[in-house]
DNA sequence: GATGAATGAGCGTTCATTCAT
DNA sequence: AATGAATGAACGCTCATTCAT
């Protein structure tokens, strides 16, 4: 057991926030409305000057907490990322069985969201839907290199070590465990959009077959 | 083996432009600068003035031929997967082994892009690194299911289709064929993206590798 | 009796067109869908742009008959002007008795227009209902002086001063004949604009009882 | 003697602005310098880019005070309509013969407009120019109805009122006093606009002679 | 004579952001 | 710390018009 949980209180890199939105009123109230308002609009829509209205506050002072709505949407998947590998660590912990691993990071990323009463602020079912629509935004960018070194995405890229690093228990041999990790996290979520705008070039209309899908794909995928 | 080539002169759904670019001179010198400009600054920096003031025309003008950026991009991706589709089709073409089928696609979708001279105006090699950067922008907006009903994005999904055929002539019992090509379709693309910008969670640092890593999880998935 | 009817064809200040639109297919289309775009939009909203889509024609091609908008709303009031200048002196031809006359002259300004079948390409009644709601924002520019000095009104201010010949047959003495008789002329179209958008400011709710307000109005006014 | 004064700072339907003019020193510069440039180049010319560069703005300012111009329009002749209605009040008050009240009102209608000290950033004399010119384009739109409602022209509407009360004081069985009430109003518009542009179909080439014409117009009326 | 293509100019608006309080 | 006001810049688009055929 390496590395364990760093960030219990879901902690995000602090360059993305001018001002930590958790250490006020204001700043839980841009956290909560923007994941209501962008789930709503989409991020292309959305503008400070919109959350402005919609919190009753000038778009100044969402300044304060945000450089600009692009760290805003960096600091809500960071958020988001941050959640559920919490969710893989805890939920994986003191499982000795690779396999049985496997199985139940496949199921922390395809099970359907549920409300986390630990977080009043933030909307988790809204949130995971921002992040079927707007993830590859946050990275499909000119400035993503750079954002790359400041670290805006290490969490993600954590994630995805920590499921390569199951592949690799199953088999050590296997050649491609990033490419096979980074593939099935992305699947979880493109299937996911297929499923409610795509369906015909998808089978999985449930996140059950979405689940089962990438479980037969993996394991069949590291058989010796 | 069924429907053959349809678009030899790589047709796009007319309703994307109001004018077809193909048509005119100006058409032509759109498109290719088009796709030399948003290849260099990216959708969301590309506007109709810039491209206006790079062909040394009035943006005005090129409103003749496309309602907005966003249809642009559209009629770029679909003339790209247009253009893919005619080189599966052509490559598979008279092919009688299953497998050798599925490695000629996957070899199509994962191979550098060389430029086809048939096409003057059109840089291949452009176009292939904007659907990497920019292809999920087109889908992923709040116009996605509109648009899906135009028609927009029905060349896609036909080469999804066929991959799918292809992955059922080796395993007609395979439970989820249409998710295991979309996937992989998507894969391909995405193993790109990662293998510039985040390579440390890809194990694809060539496309020979992608190929391998996809020809390996797409076969042994299908194994009985 | 003095002047006779010198338009019996209608005619219009032939410096409002560049080719007068009565001599071709493509003219009278113009005019009578022009009479019916203007209808439904307004003239701020009417383009020659729009007027093309409606009768399948470039927009280029509606230049060759008139200059501009302006110039195209000019000829159909004075179109207009000059139709119910015909009908004032239709009507009035041969009366003796100055207050019938008056009475004529109030009822061919108030009576509901009804389609005049001679023309067959103008809908009079469309265009009644320009004339209530864009008449006056064809002189309400700053180019009216010079407009004016051209003879573009010129048919407007005949109506009126016919109308004033009538008023001074009733009363020579009365001091504001011309006055009278554009005062009348106006408020036969602003009741109306009323009775449509401000009903509770206007008495007249038909067009009965707005001839009968201007008829008394008028000869009360000229009673000695 | 029924209601007083409801307007002493003049005021104007609050959904005619974003922001209240009146309440910053911007703001009653864009409503001095539009009135200075809708007086100089017309409504249709006037836009808030050049009202901008008038006030040393940027027009994005202007937008914080009004939705766009035909708004701004509105504003200036709800301001005008109650700044008359102020004066026809003062001038009438206390008044117990109809006929003398008759007669002040018009003169209110018809008096050459002078500057108001009271309030420094309106020229009074520039608006009544304006009223000439542009009023009637305020309210023939197609959204007149709607605006209407709003109560966009509640103040104009409310000064005919008075007007038509005073008609009814006179002649109580007159059967037209509110469309002889709104005629009279256009008509000491309508006659100002002829006076300068169109002599030759007016008498009134003085705001007394108007005066006289309407006064003696009114009168006879409603003499019975 | 009629048309299709092209265009310059500018409109109305929004955006992201800064400044002053 | 939070806000209201102001602003420069640019966006997306339409308009009236001209040119070449």
């Amino acid at each position: 057991m390496k590395r364990l949980l760093s960030n219990i209180k879901i902690q995000v890199n602090e360059n993305l926030y001018n001002k930590d939105p958790e250490t006020s009123d204001l700043g839980k109230k841009i956290i909560q409305n923007s994941i209501e308002l962008i789930h709503e609009i989409g991020i292309e829509s959305f503008t400070f000057k919109k959350l402005g209205v919609k919190i009753q506050s000038n778009e100044s002072s969402i300044y304060r907490y945000f450089e600009n709505k692009h760290k805003l949407l960096l600091y809500l998947t960071s958020w988001y990322w941050s959640w559920i590998e919490y969710q893989l660590v805890f939920n994986t912990f003191n499982l000795s069985n690779p396999t049985d691993k496997i199985e139940r990071a496949i199921q922390v990323f395809t099970q359907p969201v549920s409300e986390d009463s630990s977080y009043e602020h933030i909307n988790e079912v809204l949130l995971n839907e921002i992040i079927i629509n707007e993830f590859s935004k946050s990275y499909l960018t000119k400035e993503v290199d750079h954002e790359n070194k400041e670290g805006y995405f290490s969490v993600f890229k954590r994630l995805i070590t920590r499921l390569q690093e199951m592949i690799v228990e199953i088999n050590p041999e296997y050649s491609y465990p990033y490419s096979l990790a980074s593939t099935v996290l992305e699947a979880s979520i493109y299937q996911s959009f297929l499923k409610d705008h795509f369906p015909s070039i998808t089978d999985c209309s449930s996140s059950e077959q979405t689940k089962n899908f990438l479980l037969h794909l993996i394991t069949n995928t590291l058989k010796k």
